[in-house]
DNA sequence: CTTATTGCAAAATCTTTGCACATTG
DNA sequence: CAATGTGCAAAGATTTTGCAATAAG
């Protein structure tokens, strides 16, 4: 049994094939890009002679997600209206949105990340996730239009 | 020529009776329930016997956020697929939703902020904006479905 | 075998656009 | 007045749903 079969099955789900190629495809995108949008998976998936309808595709995705195997995004203006969605492997990451070139960085800061837990925590609350995005732009660029 | 006209004139709109109207109910929204979506606005219109194209408030919405007068947000499942808009006024802040119910509370942290620069700058970019989004629960609450 | 999942097509949102009319500076 | 903004209705885009067929444990 393969790694992705595996990894649906610990967290409880059945182990179909559309939901393994989907994680696969996730777990294969370039990692300068592997935020994917539900139509990047169909498209990628036509690509390869597959064809996988575009519900279950979103299917599969919500239940990724519940189950904690994936993150949903919507970051920017970029991507407005439009969900994007990566792998939730290894360790939790924030991110960094260009507002001009739309160009995604992340990091990881295990000093905000103590942060949020305290402020959760002084509420009354623990946290469950997170969400950082910081908009940047290229420093020194100008500001005027 | 009052506040509302003046932050918009400020920022270089033109001072519409319709940007003037929703920039007021944004103001006057109250503090635990002011994140709006377009709908809320037109409802909230409605039931004032005003009335507003939603198209309309969609647009001037739109300038309001170009305009840095207002922001948009992408909270959670629970408002997924809605924008929600809020004023831009006073010192930016921070949120907090609540997976259970929904319930956004607002925070503010310069540690966090600061950080969110310097990070930033290492990768050579300036902040243009950010948007934290903690997803909590009420600690102590079970965990099990 | 029994239940959960998928495909298809249709529906439901939410948001944007085109164009004529109204308003603003 | 010239330029911008607004209303309406219609189009777009993304995501969700109903239901019969299929696959998984």
């Amino acid at each position: 049994m393969n790694r992705e079969r595996r990894a649906l099955t610990r967290a409880g789900l059945k182990a179909t094939a559309a939901r393994e190629r989907i994680f696969q495809l996730l777990e294969s995108a370039l990692p300068e890009r592997h935020h994917l949008s539900a139509d990047d998976i169909y498209a990628r998936l036509r690509q390869s002679g597959e064809r996988m309808g575009i519900s279950s595709i979103y299917r599969v995705l919500t239940d990724l997600e519940d189950a904690g195997l994936v993150h949903r995004h919507h970051f920017d203006r970029h991507t407005m209206g439009r969900s994007l969605f990566e792998l939730a492997d290894g360790a939790e990451h924030d991110h960094m949105v260009c507002v001009e070139t739309g160009r995604i960085l992340e990091f990881q800061d295990p000093l905000i990340e103590a942060r949020q837990r305290a402020i959760a925590e002084r509420h009354g609350f623990e946290v469950v996730g997170r969400k950082l995005v910081i908009r940047v732009r290229r420093a020194g660029a100008d500001r005027a239009p």
